[in-house]
DNA sequence: CTGAAAGCGCTTACAG
DNA sequence: CTGAAAGCGCTTACAG
């Protein structure tokens, strides 16, 4: 266990005292040319790398942010990806947690993190209770990105409610006049955003609804939706709540012999990396994760350092993609 | 930004010095039980949280452990998931890096994340160069999991040989004389196993192979080896490096006119959750990625303590699900 | 241009 | 049973 090399021995071994191992370092004070290159060869001889928890202890700023998400239950990295890459431009490090249980369970560990001493920021992607900022202490900055539900789905600015309205509008062109919507799981911030607007829309536009069912983010909710209609429902289209569900509902409607997008149209939500291989290939919804998880991102920091947010962005509401699954109904 | 309350601020309250704060509150010291309840209520009226930068700089333990993984291309959050409950039993609290680029760029952000001050530990998940070991600090623990390659792809341990020749066994058993297999790619440790596993298998069981095509973790990959087959491919097995390769597979037969499995068995890896929906539902292999990752952290706490490796339970090998892609061949 | 000193918030021998 | 003191490794006014 060699002792770890401080900056003690760089200024021992350069002959000059710690503080001028700092400034040269660091390049802050006013130091001789000769005298720096003399602290820069031996920090380099020595294999120098500064203590952060000291300096963070001492300047009070350890450049770490910690990132709160829930357990996911599919692949969240690319809104990560977009967070980290925003983070790692304006020098943060970013640091992944996970968090488990409900509101207050979430919201407590949340408190805990940003009380640590370790982050100067914290950013959830994961809803919080209101009393979060309040509890947080003053000197770190919060910031719940409202995009994201419990379980990483889409929600609030990427569950934008166009995209099923959107989808509704546009089979009903195709010529479909009755629908089913396999929901995702209650007081998921998305699942109810879909199931609310999937309500209002089939009604406003005067075609017939089969009604909500599954509430579950499971491709057995999608397959039991099928088990469960009658012989007569087709032609019939069905808004999945995700991709998952939807590929559920293909199977299910396989088994009862009916042909996708012949007998039932289908729409996903997420666009999974199989789904465009499926066959037939799966019309969805695609979200800009990383954008979104990006744009959150900038947004703490600029808080972080009193600024006004950045410029708003368009963000981007889904993006339908129109595959194979979808078609208007058998004559 | 209320200023941060301290042990300090504790100890006036108590009306004790600091030192009793802190013995007080870790039950080490030898304190009364009456001064020991007043440091509590006054700890408890503050809303005293231990600044654990400075803790961790005084103890020279920041019971934290970096985990470091690839760019993941599919859900990986099973594997940590098990590390971080492992470390949780043992008290360490378990922080996710991602790390990119080659072997080299990936060891030095490993060495540089040893050296922070910040961890006890490093767990890496992705294959590290051979002088990581030398380079990082004495103090600090590391291991690499060899169980995973670049992009968390099952390799070593998950990626045991032994599922391939048992696939291949099997469905010569069911009366297949005719294999091909579509790798992942080249240069990964799973890929590069599976195709040495799938060579040598074949020719033991002197059946025919129609060769080892595709070497990319793509859809596309599987979905143009079908279309490279001539006409009088089938009957045909695919053995497919993974379950993506496998969907991009059963895709290209469908549009070739052949079905799964009567003309064409088709076989994955790693079970995807949406396997088991498709149709026909997907054969595969499934690994225990989250005790893979609780078992990789366990060792690496164990060599923190200088302890012994615990005792290794079975590394369960990837296990086989029979589904639906796979059947004898039609007559 | 460089050194001596203080202090970030904690824990831990050591006195008493 | 509790207090006074040192020190983890760093940075930053302040002298000189």
């Amino acid at each position: 266990m060699p002792g770890r090399v401080t900056s003690r021995d760089v200024a021992r071994l350069a002959g000059v005292t710690q503080a001028t191992v700092s400034y040269a370092l660091s390049g802050k004070g006013s130091i001789s040319a000769e005298t720096r290159e003399r602290v820069k060869a031996a920090a380099e001889v020595l294999g120098y790398q500064p203590n952060l928890a000291a300096r963070a202890m001492r300047t009070r700023k350890t450049g770490r942010i910690a990132v709160v998400m829930g357990i996911p239950i599919y692949n969240p990295v690319s809104m990560l990806a977009g967070a980290g890459a925003a983070a790692k431009a304006e020098g943060f490090a970013m640091e992944v947690h996970s968090v488990d249980g409900d509101v207050n369970e979430r919201s407590a560990r949340i408190v805990e993190l940003a009380g640590s001493g370790q982050y100067e920021a914290v950013l959830s992607f994961v809803p919080t209770s209101p009393m979060v900022p309040g509890a947080v202490p003053g000197d770190v900055s919060f910031l719940t990105a409202a995009s994201f539900d419990e379980q990483m789905h889409a929600a609030g600015e990427l569950a934008d409610a166009g995209p099923v309205e959107a989808l509704i509008e546009e089979l009903v062109a195709l010529g479909h006049r009755r629908f089913l919507h396999v929901a995702g799981e209650r007081g998921f911030a998305s699942a109810d955003g879909r199931v609310r607007v999937y309500t209002s829309t089939v009604a406003r536009l005067g075609v017939e609804s089969l009604g909500v069912v599954g509430h579950a983010w499971t491709g057995d909710a999608g397959a039991d939706a099928m088990r469960a209609l009658p012989d007569d429902a087709p032609p019939l289209a069905i808004i999945a709540a995700n991709d998952l569900v939807a590929i559920g509902v293909m199977r299910g409607a396989a088994e009862r012999g009916w042909s996708v997008p012949g007998d039932v149209s289908v729409t996903g939500w997420d666009n999974y990396d199989v789904s465009p291989f499926l066959w037939p290939s799966l019309t969805t919804v695609d979200n800009d994760r990383a954008g979104a998880g990006s744009r959150a991102m900038r947004r703490l920091i600029a808080d972080m350092r009193g600024q006004d947010w950045p410029e708003t962005e368009e963000s981007t509401p889904g993006r339908i993609i129109w595959r194979e699954s979808t078609a208007p109904p058998r004559a």
